[in-house]
DNA sequence: TGCAGTCTCGGCT
DNA sequence: AGCCGAGACTGCA
């Protein structure tokens, strides 16, 4: 790829997200990794006014953005049906990694899934976050379990 | 709580 | 190409 992606930050008190966009949409989402919940409560302090940024500060603010477009993301074969799989669980609900291993044709690959769900290189945009374990313990989350309590939170809000 | 079963991936021969 | 270890899991003892 010849071209340097193009890149967004947006600030929070939980600190800086990163965006990656190339010509044909967003490739990359990341969260600052958060070892222990922040004493200080989540807001959006400062982001961009294009789509990407929108999108985010308005899904962290508990709002229904539209998805904005993907680029091509990198992945084996197996990782893009995950990260398929996982765009079609509606906002405000949750999914097992079973769930989703049975959706995607195996259900025995729950630990596949998650490694998959692992390496979702777009959190907030792909909802990686919405995929707990089936006795309804949250699992993990890659940038730390914080973020995904947080926004699972904040889809709760309007539904 | 612990553990075996199951599938994918990445790193190393 | 094959082996091996590890992983955001699950169900059963």
């Amino acid at each position: 790829m010849l071209n340097e992606p193009e890149l967004r930050a947006i600030l929070t008190t939980w600190g800086v997200i990163k965006l990656d966009i190339v010509r044909d949409g967003l490739v990359r989402c990341r969260l600052p990794r958060l070892q222990e919940i922040p004493k200080d409560t989540f807001a959006v302090l400062e982001a961009g006014s294009d789509v990407y940024s929108c999108y985010v500060r308005q899904l962290l603010e508990g709002g229904t953005p539209a998805l904005p477009p993907l680029g091509r993301l990198d992945g084996t074969a197996f990782q893009k049906k995950v990260w398929n799989g996982l765009l079609n669980i509606p906002r405000g609900e949750t999914r097992s990694y079973r769930d989703i291993a049975e959706a995607i044709g195996n259900a025995r690959s729950v630990r596949a899934v998650a490694n998959a769900c692992g390496r979702n290189p777009a959190p907030l945009f792909i909802p990686c976050h919405r995929v707990i374990r089936t006795d309804g313990s949250l699992g993990g989350f890659s940038s730390g379990p914080a973020w995904k309590r947080l926004l699972l939170a904040v889809e709760q809000l309007n539904c």
